[in-house]
DNA sequence: TCCATATATGAGTATATATTCATATAATAT
DNA sequence: ATATTATATGAATATATACTCATATATGGA
């Protein structure tokens, strides 16, 4: 915040108007978060599993060698985010994608990830 | 992973399954890594403005009201993951988008966040 | 050559987050 | 009622990460 660079190749009126099309400050916070979700190994995890088949939270333990609660929190952030829902069954809660964007949002990374190797 | 949890809906074919078909988890990692570049404000704030125009470091930390340094580390991990291509002229750096992907991926976000509000 | 400017980088710190452990809840079966 | 099973949750800890400050590098001009 206290610099002493002043570049400013661009105009007082560039400026204002590039600040003026910005997003508001929730829009990029809603937006950050909605990364965030997918910027960990578990929930990728649980998430393609769960593009397979619904699945309850045991199954999902097991699928990912992780621990009961290892797979409870990270689901959690999933419900919470509307990425998937649940039903319950008995005992069993069973889980399953609530979001028919989720596919695109992966195609469009792997383009980018298979593109890098190709350089 | 020391769990006493067994539900097993699924058989021991179904688990092979599906876990022959999770992706190796180099590309979960590199998935990960990929949204977490996403998932901050500041660099999702520079990928914007850097949509608009080409724009040098200290533009960019005019324009996003931070200091130097906290606009050329963002610009580093962006440089690493190939979202942004530079060249130099004089003393400046200047900035550009390097992916055609960038757009889709906040399409599709958008869509998942604005669709949210909707319910 | 010496200085000024633009940017990059490393260390330090403060904060966020993932996992584990222990425990709580909720539903079922005996 | 009590025990059992499946899942959720809270606290604690360990790790990652974003920002700040100070400094280094690199380029151009005097």
């Amino acid at each position: 915040m206290s610099e002493t660079t002043q570049c400013k190749m661009i105009s007082a009126d560039e400026k204002k108007n590039l600040q003026d099309r910005l997003p508001p400050l929730e829009v990029l916070q809603r937006l950050s978060e909605f990364f965030g979700v997918f910027a960990d190994e578990t929930r990728l995890k649980i998430l393609f599993f769960l593009s397979q088949q619904e699945l309850c939270v045991a199954d999902l333990a097991t699928l990912t060698q992780m621990g009961q609660s290892a797979i409870s929190h990270p689901l959690k952030v999933l419900r919470l985010t509307r990425l998937v829902k649940y039903r319950k069954e008995k005992t069993s809660i069973f889980y399953s994608l609530d979001d028919d964007h989720i596919h695109s949002v992966f195609e469009v990374a792997m383009e980018h990830i298979l593109e890098g190797d190709r350089k």
